[in-house]
DNA sequence: CGACCTTTTGAACGTATTCAACCGATGTGG
DNA sequence: CCACATCGGTTGAATACGTTCAAAAGGTCG
Protein backbone atom coordinates (compact mmCIF):
# COMPACT_ATOMS: atom_id res chain seq x y z
CA UNK A 1 0.00 0.00 0.00
CA UNK A 2 1.83 3.59 -0.77
CA UNK A 3 2.01 5.50 1.85
CA UNK A 4 -0.21 7.86 0.01
CA UNK A 5 -3.19 6.08 0.78
CA UNK A 6 -3.51 6.85 4.23
CA UNK A 7 -7.27 6.81 5.74
CA UNK A 8 -8.37 6.67 9.01
CA UNK A 9 -9.93 2.98 10.23
CA UNK A 10 -13.23 4.61 10.60
CA UNK A 11 -14.94 7.01 8.18
CA UNK A 12 -15.11 10.35 9.78
CA UNK A 13 -18.44 11.55 10.68
CA UNK A 14 -20.28 14.04 8.61
CA UNK A 15 -20.58 17.38 10.38
CA UNK A 16 -23.75 18.90 10.53
CA UNK A 17 -23.39 22.58 9.92
CA UNK A 18 -26.61 24.03 11.73
CA UNK A 19 -28.40 26.58 9.27
CA UNK A 20 -29.50 28.58 11.57
CA UNK A 21 -26.87 32.18 11.10
CA UNK A 22 -26.94 32.78 15.14
CA UNK A 23 -26.64 36.19 17.28
CA UNK A 24 -23.74 34.96 18.32
CA UNK A 25 -21.31 35.58 16.03
CA UNK A 26 -20.08 34.88 12.06
CA UNK A 27 -18.45 31.17 12.71
CA UNK A 28 -20.26 30.32 15.71
CA UNK A 29 -23.29 28.39 15.16
CA UNK A 30 -25.92 26.83 17.52
CA UNK A 31 -25.32 23.01 17.81
CA UNK A 32 -27.92 20.47 16.34
CA UNK A 33 -26.23 17.63 17.33
CA UNK A 34 -25.78 17.20 21.02
CA UNK A 35 -22.54 15.68 22.93
CA UNK A 36 -24.65 12.85 23.90
CA UNK A 37 -24.97 11.84 20.13
CA UNK A 38 -21.35 12.94 19.76
CA UNK A 39 -18.83 11.13 17.75
CA UNK A 40 -15.79 12.06 20.57
CA UNK A 41 -17.98 11.40 23.53
CA UNK A 42 -15.69 8.67 24.36
CA UNK A 43 -12.66 10.76 24.02
CA UNK A 44 -14.17 14.40 25.19
CA UNK A 45 -15.61 16.01 28.73
CA UNK A 46 -18.40 13.53 28.57
CA UNK A 47 -16.11 10.62 29.77
CA UNK A 48 -17.40 9.17 32.73
CA UNK A 49 -20.60 10.95 32.98
CA UNK A 50 -24.23 8.96 33.37
CA UNK A 51 -26.77 9.74 30.50
CA UNK A 52 -28.58 12.48 32.94
CA UNK A 53 -25.01 14.18 33.36
CA UNK A 54 -24.31 14.43 30.06
CA UNK A 55 -27.64 16.10 29.37
CA UNK A 56 -26.52 18.79 31.63
CA UNK A 57 -23.40 19.29 30.05
CA UNK A 58 -25.29 19.61 26.73
CA UNK A 59 -27.46 22.52 28.19
CA UNK A 60 -24.17 24.52 28.20
CA UNK A 61 -22.63 23.71 25.30
CA UNK A 62 -24.99 24.94 22.87
CA UNK A 63 -22.27 26.46 20.14
CA UNK A 64 -19.74 26.01 17.80
CA UNK A 65 -17.42 27.99 16.26
CA UNK A 66 -15.67 26.93 13.05
CA UNK A 67 -11.76 28.15 11.93
CA UNK A 68 -9.97 28.21 9.01
CA UNK A 69 -6.77 27.02 8.98
CA UNK A 70 -4.20 29.55 10.85
CA UNK A 71 -6.87 31.40 12.32
CA UNK A 72 -6.53 32.05 16.24
CA UNK A 73 -9.49 30.49 18.63
CA UNK A 74 -7.78 32.79 21.22
CA UNK A 75 -4.96 34.84 22.12
CA UNK A 76 -2.70 36.04 25.21
CA UNK A 77 -4.32 38.30 26.90
CA UNK A 78 -8.03 37.79 25.33
CA UNK A 79 -10.26 37.50 28.23
CA UNK A 80 -11.20 34.48 29.12
CA UNK A 81 -14.79 33.20 28.92
CA UNK A 82 -15.32 29.88 27.74
CA UNK A 83 -13.07 26.39 27.24
CA UNK A 84 -13.45 24.81 23.81
CA UNK A 85 -13.59 21.13 22.83
CA UNK A 86 -12.14 20.65 19.70
CA UNK A 87 -14.88 18.90 17.62
CA UNK A 88 -12.61 18.46 14.57
CA UNK A 89 -9.47 19.38 13.21
CA UNK A 90 -5.86 20.27 15.32
CA UNK A 91 -4.27 22.96 16.72
CA UNK A 92 -1.43 24.42 18.93
CA UNK A 93 -0.94 26.30 21.50
CA UNK A 94 1.91 28.13 22.14
CA UNK A 95 3.13 30.69 25.13
CA UNK A 96 5.50 33.62 24.59
CA UNK A 97 7.34 35.80 27.13
CA UNK A 98 7.35 39.35 26.86
CA UNK A 99 11.22 38.95 25.47
CA UNK A 100 10.15 37.78 22.35
CA UNK A 101 10.86 33.72 23.13
CA UNK A 102 7.66 31.60 22.31
CA UNK A 103 7.43 27.48 22.00
CA UNK A 104 4.60 25.73 21.65
CA UNK A 105 3.27 24.27 24.34
CA UNK A 106 0.89 22.02 23.07
CA UNK A 107 -0.78 20.30 20.27
CA UNK A 108 -4.44 19.45 20.43
CA UNK A 109 -7.06 17.38 18.69
CA UNK A 110 -10.64 16.11 18.25
CA UNK A 111 -12.13 15.67 21.41
CA UNK A 112 -9.27 17.71 23.91
CA UNK A 113 -10.25 20.76 25.96
CA UNK A 114 -8.46 23.88 25.22
CA UNK A 115 -8.34 27.24 27.39
CA UNK A 116 -8.08 25.58 31.08
CA UNK A 117 -4.84 28.46 31.34
CA UNK A 118 -7.30 31.34 30.81
CA UNK A 119 -9.12 30.48 34.15
CA UNK A 120 -6.34 31.72 37.05
CA UNK A 121 -6.02 35.42 34.90
CA UNK A 122 -8.80 35.51 33.62
CA UNK A 123 -7.69 35.99 30.35
CA UNK A 124 -5.68 33.72 28.24
CA UNK A 125 -2.42 33.16 28.72
CA UNK A 126 -1.17 31.50 25.50
CA UNK A 127 -1.96 31.86 22.02
CA UNK A 128 -4.17 28.57 20.18
CA UNK A 129 -3.93 28.78 16.45
CA UNK A 130 -5.85 26.02 13.94
CA UNK A 131 -3.29 24.23 12.13
CA UNK A 132 -6.39 23.01 9.50
CA UNK A 133 -9.54 23.94 8.80
CA UNK A 134 -11.22 23.19 12.59
CA UNK A 135 -14.42 23.47 14.55
CA UNK A 136 -14.27 23.70 18.87
CA UNK A 137 -17.82 23.48 20.87
CA UNK A 138 -17.67 26.29 23.00
CA UNK A 139 -18.22 25.79 26.63
CA UNK A 140 -18.62 28.92 28.52
CA UNK A 141 -16.80 28.35 31.91
CA UNK A 142 -19.45 30.71 33.52
CA UNK A 143 -21.95 27.97 33.33
CA UNK A 144 -19.68 25.21 33.38
CA UNK A 145 -18.88 26.50 37.06
CA UNK A 146 -22.97 27.09 37.71
CA UNK A 147 -23.47 23.36 36.34
CA UNK A 148 -20.93 21.86 38.36
CA UNK A 149 -22.34 22.49 41.40
CA UNK A 150 -26.06 20.75 40.37
CA UNK A 151 -23.60 17.63 38.68
CA UNK A 152 -21.24 17.48 41.12
CA UNK A 153 -19.71 14.71 38.69
CA UNK A 154 -19.33 17.43 36.22
CA UNK A 155 -17.08 19.05 38.47
CA UNK A 156 -15.25 16.22 39.26
CA UNK A 157 -14.43 15.50 35.84
CA UNK A 158 -13.41 18.83 34.95
CA UNK A 159 -10.97 18.24 37.84
CA UNK A 160 -9.69 15.21 36.06
CA UNK A 161 -9.08 16.88 32.87
CA UNK A 162 -7.25 19.51 34.46
CA UNK A 163 -5.18 17.06 36.40
CA UNK A 164 -4.66 14.95 33.32
CA UNK A 165 -3.11 18.56 31.64
CA UNK A 166 -0.89 19.12 34.62
CA UNK A 167 0.61 15.22 34.85
CA UNK A 168 0.73 15.56 30.52
CA UNK A 169 2.94 18.81 31.13
CA UNK A 170 5.35 16.83 33.67
CA UNK A 171 5.76 14.54 31.00
CA UNK A 172 6.69 17.07 28.52
CA UNK A 173 9.07 18.71 30.92
CA UNK A 174 10.62 15.42 31.12
CA UNK A 175 11.30 14.98 27.99
CA UNK A 176 12.86 18.09 27.52
CA UNK A 177 15.05 18.37 30.41
CA UNK A 178 16.35 14.75 30.00
CA UNK A 179 16.16 13.54 26.74
CA UNK A 180 18.25 13.74 23.81
CA UNK A 181 17.08 14.51 20.12
CA UNK A 182 16.52 10.92 18.83
CA UNK A 183 14.46 9.98 22.25
CA UNK A 184 12.21 13.44 21.71
CA UNK A 185 10.80 12.63 18.61
CA UNK A 186 10.53 9.25 19.23
CA UNK A 187 8.29 10.03 22.14
CA UNK A 188 6.34 12.42 20.22
CA UNK A 189 5.65 10.05 17.28
CA UNK A 190 4.37 7.75 19.67
CA UNK A 191 2.50 9.85 21.59
CA UNK A 192 0.85 11.49 18.13
CA UNK A 193 0.45 7.66 17.61
CA UNK A 194 -1.25 6.76 20.53
CA UNK A 195 -3.81 9.60 20.72
CA UNK A 196 -4.51 9.43 17.31
CA UNK A 197 -5.60 5.23 17.41
CA UNK A 198 -7.61 6.08 20.65
CA UNK A 199 -9.82 8.24 18.20
CA UNK A 200 -10.24 5.14 15.90
CA UNK A 201 -7.43 6.08 13.00
CA UNK A 202 -4.47 4.10 12.31
CA UNK A 203 -1.45 4.49 14.63
CA UNK A 204 1.14 3.18 12.04
CA UNK A 205 0.06 5.58 9.54
CA UNK A 206 -0.55 9.57 9.75
CA UNK A 207 -0.80 12.87 8.95
CA UNK A 208 1.65 15.40 10.85
CA UNK A 209 -0.51 18.44 10.82
CA UNK A 210 2.33 20.84 11.98
CA UNK A 211 5.51 21.78 10.21
CA UNK A 212 9.11 20.65 11.31
CA UNK A 213 9.62 24.39 13.09
CA UNK A 214 6.60 23.33 15.74
CA UNK A 215 7.69 20.02 16.03
CA UNK A 216 11.07 21.59 17.06
CA UNK A 217 9.66 23.85 18.70
CA UNK A 218 7.44 21.80 21.41
CA UNK A 219 10.29 19.36 21.57
CA UNK A 220 12.97 21.69 22.66
CA UNK A 221 15.16 21.33 19.47
CA UNK A 222 15.66 23.64 15.87
CA UNK A 223 14.19 22.56 12.79
CA UNK A 224 17.37 21.07 11.60
CA UNK A 225 17.61 18.66 13.52
CA UNK A 226 14.12 17.38 13.72
CA UNK A 227 14.74 16.97 10.18
CA UNK A 228 17.51 15.18 10.40
CA UNK A 229 16.09 12.90 13.25
CA UNK A 230 13.61 12.07 10.61
CA UNK A 231 15.78 11.14 7.90
CA UNK A 232 17.93 9.28 10.93
CA UNK A 233 14.42 6.99 11.44
CA UNK A 234 14.23 6.33 8.05
CA UNK A 235 17.72 5.44 7.53
CA UNK A 236 17.28 3.28 10.04
CA UNK A 237 13.96 1.43 8.70
CA UNK A 238 12.31 2.79 11.85
CA UNK A 239 9.64 5.08 9.96
CA UNK A 240 8.74 5.78 6.43
CA UNK A 241 8.66 9.54 6.36
CA UNK A 242 7.38 11.56 3.24
CA UNK A 243 7.12 15.43 3.90
CA UNK A 244 4.22 15.06 6.20
CA UNK A 245 3.48 11.49 5.59
CA UNK A 246 4.39 9.22 8.58
CA UNK A 247 4.50 5.49 8.90
CA UNK A 248 5.64 3.50 12.06
CA UNK A 249 7.32 0.49 10.26
CA UNK A 250 9.11 -0.30 13.80
CA UNK A 251 6.81 0.33 16.83
CA UNK A 252 8.92 -1.95 19.11
CA UNK A 253 12.15 -0.25 18.14
CA UNK A 254 10.24 3.55 18.44
CA UNK A 255 10.21 2.76 21.67
CA UNK A 256 13.50 1.73 22.15
CA UNK A 257 14.69 5.05 20.82
CA UNK A 258 12.42 6.74 23.42
CA UNK A 259 14.15 5.05 26.20
CA UNK A 260 17.57 5.23 24.95
CA UNK A 261 20.44 6.39 26.68
CA UNK A 262 20.18 10.26 27.62
CA UNK A 263 22.45 12.54 29.24
CA UNK A 264 20.85 12.61 32.77
CA UNK A 265 20.51 8.33 33.46
CA UNK A 266 23.81 7.62 33.31
CA UNK A 267 25.16 7.45 36.51
CA UNK B 1 26.58 42.48 57.00
CA UNK B 2 27.46 39.35 55.93
CA UNK B 3 25.98 37.10 53.52
CA UNK B 4 24.94 34.57 56.45
CA UNK B 5 23.11 36.78 58.69
CA UNK B 6 19.75 36.27 56.43
CA UNK B 7 17.01 36.25 58.00
CA UNK B 8 13.26 36.81 57.30
CA UNK B 9 12.17 40.46 57.18
CA UNK B 10 9.27 39.30 59.23
CA UNK B 11 9.69 37.10 62.37
CA UNK B 12 8.19 33.37 62.15
CA UNK B 13 5.38 32.19 63.56
CA UNK B 14 5.36 29.83 65.95
CA UNK B 15 3.69 26.62 64.60
CA UNK B 16 1.26 25.30 67.10
CA UNK B 17 2.15 21.84 67.39
CA UNK B 18 -1.90 20.25 68.94
CA UNK B 19 -1.05 18.28 72.00
CA UNK B 20 -3.35 15.30 71.10
CA UNK B 21 -1.98 12.85 69.77
CA UNK B 22 -5.11 11.64 66.92
CA UNK B 23 -6.12 8.88 65.73
CA UNK B 24 -5.06 9.75 61.66
CA UNK B 25 -1.16 8.75 62.28
CA UNK B 26 1.79 9.16 64.06
CA UNK B 27 2.82 12.72 62.39
CA UNK B 28 -0.79 13.60 61.50
CA UNK B 29 -1.92 15.77 64.85
CA UNK B 30 -5.73 18.21 64.87
CA UNK B 31 -5.62 21.40 64.13
CA UNK B 32 -5.90 24.11 66.66
CA UNK B 33 -5.48 27.03 64.67
CA UNK B 34 -7.28 27.45 61.51
CA UNK B 35 -7.21 29.27 58.04
CA UNK B 36 -8.90 32.29 59.23
CA UNK B 37 -5.65 33.11 61.86
CA UNK B 38 -3.18 31.13 59.59
CA UNK B 39 -0.38 33.68 58.52
CA UNK B 40 -0.20 32.30 55.14
CA UNK B 41 -4.02 33.41 54.47
CA UNK B 42 -2.44 35.38 52.04
CA UNK B 43 -0.72 33.09 49.80
CA UNK B 44 -2.88 30.06 50.19
CA UNK B 45 -5.75 28.22 49.45
CA UNK B 46 -8.05 30.67 51.18
CA UNK B 47 -6.95 33.57 48.69
CA UNK B 48 -9.68 35.36 47.38
CA UNK B 49 -12.95 33.81 49.82
CA UNK B 50 -14.86 35.85 52.07
CA UNK B 51 -15.43 34.88 55.95
CA UNK B 52 -18.14 32.85 55.47
CA UNK B 53 -16.23 30.85 53.01
CA UNK B 54 -13.21 30.16 54.79
CA UNK B 55 -15.04 28.99 57.59
CA UNK B 56 -15.95 26.28 55.59
CA UNK B 57 -12.97 25.45 54.17
CA UNK B 58 -11.46 25.01 57.80
CA UNK B 59 -14.62 22.25 58.32
CA UNK B 60 -12.39 20.53 55.78
CA UNK B 61 -8.74 21.28 56.76
CA UNK B 62 -8.51 19.54 60.32
CA UNK B 63 -5.36 17.57 59.99
CA UNK B 64 -1.77 18.46 59.52
CA UNK B 65 1.07 16.34 59.35
CA UNK B 66 4.99 16.87 60.11
CA UNK B 67 7.62 15.76 57.74
CA UNK B 68 11.52 15.56 58.55
CA UNK B 69 13.91 16.92 56.02
CA UNK B 70 14.40 13.56 53.28
CA UNK B 71 10.78 12.10 54.12
CA UNK B 72 8.51 11.81 51.43
CA UNK B 73 4.69 13.14 51.74
CA UNK B 74 3.35 10.68 48.93
CA UNK B 75 5.04 9.05 46.12
CA UNK B 76 3.78 7.86 42.70
CA UNK B 77 1.38 5.17 42.55
CA UNK B 78 0.13 6.10 45.96
CA UNK B 79 -3.55 6.46 45.80
CA UNK B 80 -4.95 9.83 45.75
CA UNK B 81 -6.77 11.13 48.97
CA UNK B 82 -5.93 14.32 49.88
CA UNK B 83 -4.40 17.85 48.61
CA UNK B 84 -1.84 19.28 50.47
CA UNK B 85 -0.85 22.93 51.42
CA UNK B 86 2.56 23.36 52.63
CA UNK B 87 2.15 25.39 55.97
CA UNK B 88 6.26 25.75 56.37
CA UNK B 89 9.02 24.30 55.02
CA UNK B 90 9.99 23.03 51.51
CA UNK B 91 9.29 20.26 49.08
CA UNK B 92 10.39 18.99 45.59
CA UNK B 93 8.20 17.21 43.07
CA UNK B 94 9.83 15.17 41.60
CA UNK B 95 8.39 12.57 38.17
CA UNK B 96 9.82 9.71 37.07
CA UNK B 97 9.34 7.25 33.79
CA UNK B 98 9.17 3.65 33.92
CA UNK B 99 12.97 3.07 32.59
CA UNK B 100 14.97 5.19 35.06
CA UNK B 101 14.65 8.67 33.86
CA UNK B 102 13.43 11.24 36.37
CA UNK B 103 12.88 15.07 37.16
CA UNK B 104 12.13 17.56 39.43
CA UNK B 105 8.93 19.31 38.07
CA UNK B 106 8.87 21.94 41.37
CA UNK B 107 9.69 22.86 44.23
CA UNK B 108 6.44 23.92 46.79
CA UNK B 109 6.79 27.00 49.68
CA UNK B 110 4.54 27.71 52.26
CA UNK B 111 1.02 28.61 50.62
CA UNK B 112 1.43 26.21 47.80
CA UNK B 113 -0.54 23.83 47.36
CA UNK B 114 0.43 19.92 46.76
CA UNK B 115 -0.88 16.60 44.98
CA UNK B 116 -3.54 17.90 42.39
CA UNK B 117 -1.22 15.72 39.62
CA UNK B 118 -2.96 12.28 41.24
CA UNK B 119 -6.62 13.61 40.71
CA UNK B 120 -6.88 12.18 37.55
CA UNK B 121 -5.87 8.68 38.00
CA UNK B 122 -7.02 8.82 41.69
CA UNK B 123 -3.59 7.55 42.40
CA UNK B 124 -0.39 9.88 42.84
CA UNK B 125 2.02 10.64 39.29
CA UNK B 126 4.54 11.81 41.17
CA UNK B 127 7.10 11.88 44.29
CA UNK B 128 6.51 14.93 46.86
CA UNK B 129 9.99 15.04 49.14
CA UNK B 130 10.65 17.53 52.09
CA UNK B 131 13.63 19.28 51.62
CA UNK B 132 13.82 20.65 54.81
CA UNK B 133 11.66 19.39 58.51
CA UNK B 134 7.90 20.58 57.65
CA UNK B 135 4.68 20.82 58.05
CA UNK B 136 1.51 20.59 55.48
CA UNK B 137 -2.29 20.82 56.19
CA UNK B 138 -4.22 17.58 54.81
CA UNK B 139 -6.89 18.43 52.14
CA UNK B 140 -9.14 15.68 51.78
CA UNK B 141 -10.28 16.26 48.28
CA UNK B 142 -13.46 14.06 48.42
CA UNK B 143 -14.59 16.57 51.47
CA UNK B 144 -13.15 19.66 49.15
CA UNK B 145 -15.27 18.62 46.15
CA UNK B 146 -18.66 18.45 48.50
CA UNK B 147 -17.83 21.38 49.89
CA UNK B 148 -17.17 23.15 46.50
CA UNK B 149 -20.82 22.61 45.98
CA UNK B 150 -21.70 24.10 49.12
CA UNK B 151 -19.56 27.03 48.14
CA UNK B 152 -19.05 27.97 44.66
CA UNK B 153 -16.49 29.87 45.21
CA UNK B 154 -14.29 27.47 46.78
CA UNK B 155 -15.11 25.55 43.66
CA UNK B 156 -13.79 28.39 42.06
CA UNK B 157 -10.89 29.29 43.62
CA UNK B 158 -9.73 25.67 43.24
CA UNK B 159 -10.30 25.53 39.76
CA UNK B 160 -7.58 29.02 39.83
CA UNK B 161 -5.49 26.93 41.91
CA UNK B 162 -5.08 24.20 39.08
CA UNK B 163 -4.90 26.67 36.11
CA UNK B 164 -2.09 28.46 37.59
CA UNK B 165 -0.12 25.03 37.99
CA UNK B 166 -0.69 25.04 34.15
CA UNK B 167 0.69 28.13 33.29
CA UNK B 168 3.21 27.53 35.50
CA UNK B 169 4.72 24.58 33.90
CA UNK B 170 3.50 26.49 30.34
CA UNK B 171 6.82 28.65 31.82
CA UNK B 172 8.73 25.94 32.88
CA UNK B 173 8.29 23.98 29.55
CA UNK B 174 9.39 27.47 27.38
CA UNK B 175 12.32 27.67 30.07
CA UNK B 176 13.91 24.18 29.35
CA UNK B 177 13.19 24.26 25.49
CA UNK B 178 15.28 27.68 24.71
CA UNK B 179 16.90 28.93 27.32
CA UNK B 180 20.70 28.57 27.71
CA UNK B 181 22.43 27.45 31.01
CA UNK B 182 22.90 31.08 32.70
CA UNK B 183 19.13 32.51 31.38
CA UNK B 184 17.75 29.39 33.12
CA UNK B 185 19.76 29.68 36.20
CA UNK B 186 18.89 33.13 36.34
CA UNK B 187 14.81 32.64 35.93
CA UNK B 188 15.48 29.90 38.55
CA UNK B 189 16.50 32.70 41.18
CA UNK B 190 14.43 35.31 40.12
CA UNK B 191 11.30 33.08 40.45
CA UNK B 192 12.64 31.88 43.56
CA UNK B 193 13.17 35.67 44.93
CA UNK B 194 9.74 36.71 44.01
CA UNK B 195 8.08 33.68 45.77
CA UNK B 196 10.03 34.41 48.80
CA UNK B 197 9.61 38.22 48.87
CA UNK B 198 6.07 37.15 48.40
CA UNK B 199 5.81 35.63 52.11
CA UNK B 200 7.74 38.23 53.45
CA UNK B 201 11.11 37.34 52.68
CA UNK B 202 13.88 39.09 51.39
CA UNK B 203 13.83 39.08 47.91
CA UNK B 204 17.71 39.65 47.54
CA UNK B 205 19.12 37.30 50.30
CA UNK B 206 18.14 33.46 50.85
CA UNK B 207 18.73 30.06 51.55
CA UNK B 208 18.55 27.54 48.61
CA UNK B 209 16.70 24.96 50.20
CA UNK B 210 17.88 22.36 47.16
CA UNK B 211 21.28 20.88 45.94
CA UNK B 212 23.09 22.14 42.83
CA UNK B 213 21.80 18.66 41.45
CA UNK B 214 17.74 18.95 42.31
CA UNK B 215 18.33 22.80 40.37
CA UNK B 216 19.91 21.26 37.42
CA UNK B 217 17.14 18.26 37.32
CA UNK B 218 14.59 21.25 37.60
CA UNK B 219 16.09 23.39 34.36
CA UNK B 220 17.45 20.75 32.54
CA UNK B 221 21.08 20.93 33.15
CA UNK B 222 23.85 19.09 34.96
CA UNK B 223 25.07 19.97 38.51
CA UNK B 224 28.22 21.42 37.46
CA UNK B 225 26.84 23.39 34.40
CA UNK B 226 24.56 25.17 37.75
CA UNK B 227 27.74 25.43 39.32
CA UNK B 228 29.36 26.84 36.94
CA UNK B 229 26.84 29.40 36.26
CA UNK B 230 26.47 30.25 39.69
CA UNK B 231 30.42 30.87 39.69
CA UNK B 232 29.54 32.93 36.69
CA UNK B 233 27.33 35.23 38.36
CA UNK B 234 29.31 35.68 41.28
CA UNK B 235 32.53 36.86 38.89
CA UNK B 236 30.36 38.80 36.91
CA UNK B 237 28.92 40.91 40.40
CA UNK B 238 25.21 39.89 39.73
CA UNK B 239 24.97 37.60 42.83
CA UNK B 240 27.41 36.73 45.62
CA UNK B 241 27.06 32.93 46.49
CA UNK B 242 28.25 30.88 49.41
CA UNK B 243 27.09 26.98 49.27
CA UNK B 244 23.44 27.38 49.77
CA UNK B 245 23.43 31.27 50.27
CA UNK B 246 22.40 33.25 47.95
CA UNK B 247 22.41 37.30 47.78
CA UNK B 248 21.14 38.89 44.86
CA UNK B 249 23.55 41.73 44.20
CA UNK B 250 22.13 43.19 40.63
CA UNK B 251 18.79 42.73 40.39
CA UNK B 252 18.25 44.20 36.95
CA UNK B 253 21.68 42.01 35.50
CA UNK B 254 19.64 39.10 36.34
CA UNK B 255 16.92 39.92 34.39
CA UNK B 256 19.18 40.75 31.98
CA UNK B 257 20.27 37.66 31.78
CA UNK B 258 16.75 35.64 31.92
CA UNK B 259 15.91 37.29 28.40
CA UNK B 260 19.32 36.62 27.14
CA UNK B 261 20.11 35.85 23.80
CA UNK B 262 19.45 32.30 23.14
CA UNK B 263 18.91 29.43 20.30
CA UNK B 264 15.01 30.26 19.93
CA UNK B 265 15.28 33.99 19.30
CA UNK B 266 17.84 34.31 16.79
CA UNK B 267 16.12 34.46 13.66
C1' DC C 1 37.27 12.86 64.12
C1' DG C 2 36.32 10.40 60.06
C1' DA C 3 33.21 9.14 56.34
C1' DC C 4 30.38 10.87 53.12
C1' DC C 5 28.08 14.16 50.44
C1' DT C 6 28.11 18.49 47.99
C1' DT C 7 30.41 21.75 45.39
C1' DT C 8 33.95 23.62 42.55
C1' DT C 9 37.05 23.66 38.75
C1' DG C 10 39.64 21.90 34.66
C1' DA C 11 40.07 19.54 30.20
C1' DA C 12 38.31 16.69 26.55
C1' DC C 13 34.46 15.43 24.23
C1' DG C 14 29.98 15.05 21.85
C1' DT C 15 25.61 16.71 20.46
C1' DA C 16 22.69 20.14 18.83
C1' DT C 17 22.94 24.62 16.73
C1' DT C 18 24.20 27.78 13.32
C1' DC C 19 24.94 29.20 8.77
C1' DA C 20 24.42 28.20 4.16
C1' DA C 21 23.02 26.07 -0.04
C1' DC C 22 19.73 23.54 -2.43
C1' DC C 23 15.49 21.09 -3.49
C1' DG C 24 10.66 20.26 -3.70
C1' DA C 25 5.96 21.52 -2.84
C1' DT C 26 2.51 24.91 -2.74
C1' DG C 27 0.14 28.87 -4.03
C1' DT C 28 -0.57 33.25 -6.75
C1' DG C 29 -1.00 36.21 -10.49
C1' DG C 30 -0.22 37.27 -15.19
C1' DC D 1 -1.81 27.16 -17.36
C1' DC D 2 2.62 28.25 -16.62
C1' DA D 3 6.10 31.32 -14.39
C1' DC D 4 7.47 32.75 -10.38
C1' DA D 5 7.67 33.63 -5.53
C1' DT D 6 7.32 31.70 -1.17
C1' DC D 7 7.41 28.37 2.20
C1' DG D 8 8.84 24.06 4.09
C1' DG D 9 12.19 20.59 4.21
C1' DT D 10 16.81 18.40 3.63
C1' DT D 11 21.66 18.13 3.98
C1' DG D 12 26.58 19.59 4.82
C1' DA D 13 30.30 21.85 7.45
C1' DA D 14 31.87 24.61 11.17
C1' DT D 15 30.91 26.12 15.62
C1' DA D 16 29.44 26.54 20.34
C1' DC D 17 27.52 24.95 24.33
C1' DG D 18 26.72 21.82 27.85
C1' DT D 19 28.19 17.28 29.26
C1' DT D 20 31.36 13.98 30.79
C1' DC D 21 35.15 12.48 33.36
C1' DA D 22 38.31 13.49 36.82
C1' DA D 23 40.35 15.44 40.88
C1' DA D 24 40.26 17.96 44.91
C1' DA D 25 38.41 21.02 48.37
C1' DG D 26 34.79 22.25 51.51
C1' DG D 27 30.78 21.07 54.41
C1' DT D 28 27.96 18.18 57.16
C1' DC D 29 26.64 14.64 60.13
C1' DG D 30 27.18 10.53 62.36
Amino acid sequence: MPIDALKPKRAAIPIVNSASSSDAGDNVVRMRTACSHCHLREVCLPVGLNQEQVNRLEQIVHARRRLRKGESLYRAGDPFRSLFAVRSGFFKSRAATVDGRDQVTGFQMAGELLGMDGICMEQHTCDSIALEDSEVCIVPYAMLETLSVQAPALGHHFHTVMSREIVREHGVMLLLGSMRAESRLAAFLLNLSQRLNARGFSATDFILRMTREEIGSYIGLKLETVSRAFSKFQDDGVIEVKQKQVRILDMAALHRLMGGANSASNH
